[in-house]
DNA sequence: TTGACGTGTTTACAGTGTAAATGTACGGTG
DNA sequence: CACCGTACATTTACACTGTAAACACGTCAA
């Protein structure tokens, strides 16, 4: 055993540290996992894995930056496969969000669970957040330069984002029934949606909007 | 000291603890808040409160129930104000949604926190989050049954939910920006939502949508 | 008066995250 | 070779958690 621990071997065992550490946040929650089980499943002491993150909170946030960085991938994949065609390409990324969403809710529920302590204190993260983000709003800005939608790209796309992560959210919590399944409720959502972006069905003001308030 | 506790005081005792732990919760969140602490805030020892709530998680089960009850009367509050108009009052509820939940964030933040253990085990709660979402639909089978908007209410009424909720939640989480302002993206999602669903613009198929599938 | 019982408190225990002390084995220097 | 500093790992210790169990006390019926 080396003296001076590689960057490499110290990279491996946060990885191998993830890994188990994602499975059982997974399967128990984050707060059903103790840093004694983490340890016991690594076969090593309790305390050793303080030598390699600050403390739980930051292997919380180790584990929620790689499903992060799994989501914009299988983003980028979709897009991937549809160059060329808009339609289908919007079509495409909005299907991928709620197959990841739903294929491995428990990655999606770590990723938005809300009650997240202090997100911009650990920079992995908050990049790969942002690299999700971005590719969200890829698709629809390429829409709105084809003529295809109508209106500022940015606002389109947390519109589209809102709606779809309202839906993932609702439906993990229970709150959506059974009888108009999900992909209905989910086909509805995207057709009003579109709907309502299409240029030639609404002409936006510009850019502007006149503020109207809430209350 | 009365021997036997008369229900009303009972009560008492449920609706201040509920109070306090409601304030702490919010405050420092659920996990950030002891048993002991609620004692303490409460002037009684640590074990009283074991005899009006099984414990902590069934606390926090009426806390959420009250939530949501304050929630509904929000939303009914926006109904009764808006009645005879029907799009008035379609626009009053979503924005009493909003109100609601910018205005209190913890309550919204304990209503839909993920991660909630056994909803259904708690009768009180099940309750009360079913009357808040009938609220919800309400407004939209009007919107439908006065021909304003087209397609299946109920369907209907869970685009508009996920979206507000979508909405809130990104907020809450940090996830939206600053320069197009929250309101602002609201707007826009209401625009698209409601130029979707307005029966003169899309004439949806009746009833049965034929499945596609996501995958 | 004497139990029995409803109510609240005290005590106790297993388990938590993690700071501090302690061990262990290697690399460089005499 | 011996020696020591030091990076790594483990052990110990502490304050804290939720809550089960034992205990104390005040009020009722008999």
């Amino acid at each position: 055993m080396p003296k001076n621990l590689s960057s490499a071997e110290v990279d491996a065992f946060r990885a191998r540290l993830c890994a188990v550490a994602q499975k059982r946040f997974a399967k128990q929650g984050v707060d059903g996992v103790s840093m004694r089980q983490l340890a016991d499943a690594l076969g090593c002491s309790p305390m050793t894995p303080y030598r390699y993150f600050r403390n739980k909170e930051e292997i919380l946030a180790a584990v929620r930056a790689a499903a992060f960085d799994r989501f914009a991938s299988a983003l980028e994949e979709a897009a991937r496969k549809t160059r060329g065609d808009l339609r289908a390409g919007g079509q495409a990324m909005g299907e991928a969000y709620i197959r990841f969403a739903l294929g491995d809710p428990d990655a999606y529920r770590l990723m938005f669970d809300l009650s997240q302590p202090h997100p911009d204190r650990y920079p992995e993260l908050v990049r790969a957040s942002a690299r999700a983000r971005h590719m969200m709003s890829a698709a629809l800005e390429a829409l709105v330069k084809a003529g295809i939608f109508a209106g500022d790209p940015e606002l389109l796309g947390y519109v589209f984002w809102a709606t779809m992560h309202g839906l993932v959210v609702l439906h993990l919590a229970g709150k959506l029934p059974e009888k108009p399944d999900f992909p209905t409720i989910q086909q509805e959502a995207m057709r009003l949606l579109v709907a309502g972006a299409r240029s030639d069905v609404a002409a936006p003001k510009p850019q502007a909007a006149r503020q109207k308030g809430t209350s």
